[in-house]
DNA sequence: CTGCATCCGCCTCGATACTG
DNA sequence: CAGTATCGAGGCGGATGCAG
């Protein structure tokens, strides 16, 4: 007899934390919120979590109609999780927790587990609308092999995956780097003197693109120009 | 050895997991956004939470600086539990849980706890900041011995503890009733007819209350004019 | 009586092995 | 590749004890 354990309390949030409350289930949530992924991608981006747990949570997810199976191309084989439009509302939600988590990364350990993905979602957790500049550019990001942009145009800025047409600012570093300056524990400009963090581009994109992120540039930025190649990753 | 089990990732999602992901830490969170707490009360309000837990959980978050103590009154006795200012950040995360989760909310089981002060937040959670209407009012909620309002001015809408002081509207009913309302399980009509709600006030100012709400009203609302006191609960 | 600490049975979790 | 089966370890839930 499998009876699940529930909080068995009459309330929104005790009836949402059944169902994507236990361990896991959140991040698994995650790694569908970049697009649909096949059972052993999500697998291999948690580490420690058991093969008999994310077929037990997937099964439940779709039960529950926050998660659904999808076959990627054609018919048959290559089946994959995407989220369905009730788990798609769970988004600002898994950003708000990230960004309030921030706050708690601490030292990068050996043992930790980066990938850099992640730091798409970083950026979209990040990005605070209220401080968008009135020009329209892109921030072009390369972590480690993942490549994507901050797309900014009337007003609003928004994440998108893939590299951008013709990017203002591109910024090169790894995983780790990327996280610990969202995080607040490295400046942009550590970074880049300690050659984890590359920038190109014009300087004032620079910093609006920190700006829009809520990042402390590390430098007084008073003059404009272009930045030198100062440090390769 | 105590060894805390954690994700071991690093990311801000999962470091907030680390915080407030385990079993129980949001419910005791939901207590506290009703402001502080003695260690007896969230037990109360918690069935099936141990004892032991509920100190360990206490603990963890007074070392993450989540939440600290605080005594209520004089000095020395009555020690209370309260959120730092990093946990009340958690207020529209708990709150945007709690309005996603309204969707699971099934039938009402006998084992079911319910408590009339989750009206508080499950009000706050509903508020919808756009649908606000131009008229600066009142609307008084009585669930079960729980007094509350919405208090709207200026355009934006509040949920305040407390009883109104000249409300356009005042609504009377049970714990149970309030929760099926708010998750769409019930209309307001078909509350009052079957006398689980009641309701004073003026007609119109119902209808932008249920406005506000994100409510079907469950009525045409066609004609403007006084309640009848038809149901009492 | 409140605010915990200790103990214990059980269930979930995490790792490995195995199968279609 | 996508799971299922199994099993040891540990987190959880309930009862009890105890100090202020």
């Amino acid at each position: 007899m499998s009876t699940r354990r529930t909080y068995q309390q009459y309330c929104g949030l005790a009836s949402a934390l059944d169902v994507v409350g236990e361990r896991w289930t959140l991040l698994i949530v995650r790694e569908l919120l970049m697009g649909p992924a096949r059972y052993s991608d999500i697998l291999a981006n948690l580490p420690g979590l058991g093969t008999n747990l994310l077929a037990e949570r997937l099964k439940f997810l779709v039960e529950r109609g926050v998660v659904h199976q999808v076959d990627v191309r054609g018919t048959g084989a290559q089946l994959a999780y995407a989220l369905t439009p009730v788990g798609e509302q769970l988004r600002p939600l898994v950003l708000g927790l990230a960004r309030w988590g921030m706050e708690f990364v601490g030292d990068l350990r050996p043992e930790d587990t980066v990938r850099p993905h992640w730091g798409f979602l970083a950026v979209e957790a990040m990005l605070d609308q209220s401080k968008v500049s009135d020009v329209d550019e892109c921030y072009e990001f390369r972590v480690d092999d993942q490549v994507f942009h901050i797309a900014v145009s009337g007003g609003r800025a928004s994440a998108v995956k893939g590299a951008a047409e013709s990017p203002a600012m591109v910024a090169r570093t790894d995983a780790a780097t990327f996280v610990q300056i969202g995080a607040g524990r490295l400046t942009p400009l550590i970074a880049m003197v300690t050659g984890r963090l590359a920038l190109e581009g014009d300087m004032d994109a620079v910093v609006r693109c920190c700006d829009v992120l809520g990042l402390e540039t590390g430098m007084p930025a008073r003059h404009a120009g272009q930045v030198p190649p100062v440090a390769a990753v």
